[in-house]
DNA sequence: AATTTCATGTAACCAGTTACATGATTCA
DNA sequence: TGAATCATGTAACTGGTTACATGAAATT
């Protein structure tokens, strides 16, 4: 009771709303056009959730002002949304995140701008390096173990996630450095 | 009509089955104790597909001699089911598949010895590479495009996304490369 | 006037998840 | 005997997909 579940496109939603006012149209736009990290683009997935959002509080209608006559309904992150973001944001993250929910992190950064401070986006990028770390040694202690018995293919397929992982912790440690440099105080 | 639907989840059980007979709960463990490419380990899952795969006649039953007094019920691909999964691994691959179905291609890799020939199996690699590599055209182009907007944990992520396909195609490089190796002839 | 784009919905469906439930077999 | 593992199920739920449907505003 009350502890009332959010997906994983209604956060995507909400982070958008935290910047700035969207129609349902839009943030539909705003989902299809990059070319990453994919939702559908049916309304059949954005305007049902934005209902389910608007229920718990997330979000508020909002008029858009004389912008355009289109746009009928602009939506906005609530207060109560925001702090519901920054939970997400923030929580703890556990090697069983980086296996199950590799995406659902990489949102997490994507959208962390303006909702987490500098040195929270630095301990986000921190622990995602250290699990991706950890979870590669592990594949790498399976892949000796197990590569003997397995078919090509699938020792192959096996090398291609530790890749995939070792790519992601690079990035993870440069995406750090970078964050560290610029910006330097403030 | 007939156009029978098949789930990832029923083409990586089928290609299980293709191998060796395997038992429900065989194939769950098969599934969950591979650290990559992630199905749930709940028998909510697995047990519904069996049924609806033997229901497509894609797998039959099998006693599985007396190997042990265990294992009640032995699951085998059948040749339909056989005929099947080649349909499935053979499917040329699009660009859209790069962006939407990444693991699905990836499974149909892993799943591919035994089934399919050694030059068939190359030309997936060639196949996916070359995809992949498009596709890193458009979003390097995108970045550009667009990077300048963006917020910096976007562009980031953005990145992030840039790199994983590039692992994925210097993999597919090297993968194909020693496929082309070993196994010279035959 | 016709077409395209903007803009929002909803109804049906379905696979996968969660949770519950059961019973046999092996092991301590 | 009791616990852990093997082994298979099912009922309820839910979010996302597909497909259908509508209408207004802008563009041609």
């Amino acid at each position: 009771m009350g502890a009332t579940w959010t997906s994983v496109l209604e956060f995507a939603l909400l982070g958008l709303l935290a910047r700035r006012p969207h129609s349902g149209y839009e943030l539909r736009r705003q989902l299809v056009e990059t070319p990453l990290k994919h939702f559908s683009d049916s309304p059949g997935s954005i305007y049902p959730a934005l209902r389910r959002m608007r229920r718990k509080g997330l979000i508020t209608p909002t008029r858009g002002g004389a912008a355009s006559r289109r746009c009928k309904t602009l939506f906005r992150a609530s207060p109560a949304g925001r702090k519901a973001l920054r939970a997400w944001m923030t929580q703890p993250m556990t090697r069983v995140d980086i296996v199950w929910s590799l995406n659902e992190m990489k949102l997490r950064f994507a959208l962390s701008e303006g909702i987490l401070s500098r040195g929270e986006i630095l301990h986000f990028l921190k622990e995602f390096e250290g699990n991706l770390h950890e979870h590669i040694g592990d594949l790498i202690v399976y892949h000796k173990l197990t590569a003997p018995g397995m078919s090509v293919t699938g020792r192959l397929a096996l090398e291609n996630g530790i890749d995939e992982f070792r790519a992601n912790a690079r990035w993870a440690g440069r995406a750090r450095r970078r964050l560290e440099l610029e910006k330097p105080d403030r």
